[in-house]
RNA sequence: GGCCUGAUAGCUCAGUCGGUAGAGCAGAGGAUUGAAAAUCCUUGUGUCGGUGGUUCGAUUCCGCCUCGGGCCA
């Protein structure tokens, strides 16, 4: 008996965006034991529902989704956050004597869960603060070098244009006192992940049919009023453009545009875009991946070759 | 119809005082540890519209043709 043969099941479901995710796990959330969490770091956020295609009320009630909805879009979400939610969320369904699927397009979660994550601090308003001022004042360049004093093996590590990751890593060391390259080497929350997994991939044969999903998609968002959407989440809640939720593709476009900052012709073109980027990024995360499944996302009957390749 | 002006990478354009050309964007590949739909790295050969001429050599100069744009009739 293998260890992997006694640990309860969880099936994960990953593809990039417009591959058709909700539509197999909707399938399969009628006809299987399984219970859906999310695993997508947009669908975290209320109200924000026609441009991250958040599956619709209807949808919802016949497959409901843990993890959607679950943060106002002032706040933000993370890795580590998303990995104490969705372990809760899977012990709590295993116990039901059920079977996670976990669904979504972030590959980092996909990754935190799995692997885990090192034991660091967890961001703190108030140093970012400070360092966006530093970045305002002297340039990220300078930030850079102050790293490389504290912690070369980051600075050396990473781009000296690579504003977030030298924040992030600057971030730990003012907190903890200690370098972020130093934290990494220490023993963390990576346990092997209590479950035999299933894992499979939803990838295109060809990238151009995605891309004209991706566009399909993206003019029917404006038909279903995404402007309208983001006007009445800025009446609603105190939203500016440097937020991780006005960051998600099609509202930072939007945004740029109800500002007057690019035309309409621009806020659809760039839209679609950072759409295709986005799944191109989902795609490198994808192929590092050798141990998913890969299955065609434009098949003729994808769930029935998903089912297949779960044996369930 | 006449005059002027443009035609160069998928797109917008730069450039070659004649020695076959380069940026931005797009696209492609990669990275990814509490912002990840984020952030960052790498990657540019294309009958220089067609055809004749001048020339050792033309994308570059000249003629004609084709297709845009503008002005005048």
């Amino acid at each position: 008996m293998t260890q992997s043969s006694i640990l309860p099941p969880a099936l994960f479901l990953m593809g990039p965006t417009a591959s058709g995710k909700t539509g197999v796990a909707v399938e399969l959330v009628q006809n299987l034991p399984v219970e859906i969490i999310s695993v997508d770091s947009a669908l975290v956020y209320r109200d924000m529902n026609i441009g991250t295609a958040k599956p619709d009320a209807a949808t919802l009630a016949i497959a409901p989704h843990h993890l959607i909805d679950v943060i106002d879009p002032t706040a933000a979400y993370s890795a580590a956050a998303f990995r104490l939610a969705a372990l809760a969320l899977m012990a709590d369904i295993t116990a039901r004597g059920k079977i996670p699927l976990l669904v979504g397009g972030t590959m980092l979660y996909f990754k935190a869960l799995r692997d885990g994550l090192s034991a660091l601090p967890v961001a703190d308003p108030f140093v970012r603060a400070e360092l966006d001022a530093v970045i305002a004042e002297h340039g990220i360049g300078y930030l850079h070098q102050q790293l490389a004093i504290v912690d070369p093996e980051s600075a050396a590590r990473l781009s000296p244009n690579d504003t977030q990751r030298i924040q992030r890593a600057m971030e730990i060391y003012r907190i903890t006192g200690q370098s972020m390259s130093a934290l990494f080497k220490l023993q963390s929350d990576n346990a092997a992940l209590p479950y035999n997994i299933t894992s499979i991939a939803l990838v295109p044969s060809d990238r151009s049919v995605l891309h004209q999903r991706i566009e399909t998609r993206f003019h029917q968002m404006i038909e279903q009023g995404l402007l309208s959407e983001l006007q009445d989440l800025r009446k609603k809640y105190p939203l500016n453009p440097e937020l991780p939720s006005m960051r998600c593709v099609g509202y930072r476009q939007a945004w740029q545009y109800m500002e007057g900052e690019i035309t309409e012709a621009k806020f659809i073109e760039t839209g679609i875009i950072a759409t295709r980027q986005l799944a191109k990024r989902q795609l490198t995360w994808l192929r590092s991946m050798p141990e998913n499944v890969q299955i065609d996302c434009l098949t003729d009957n994808l769930v029935g070759k998903v089912r297949e390749a779960l044996r369930l």
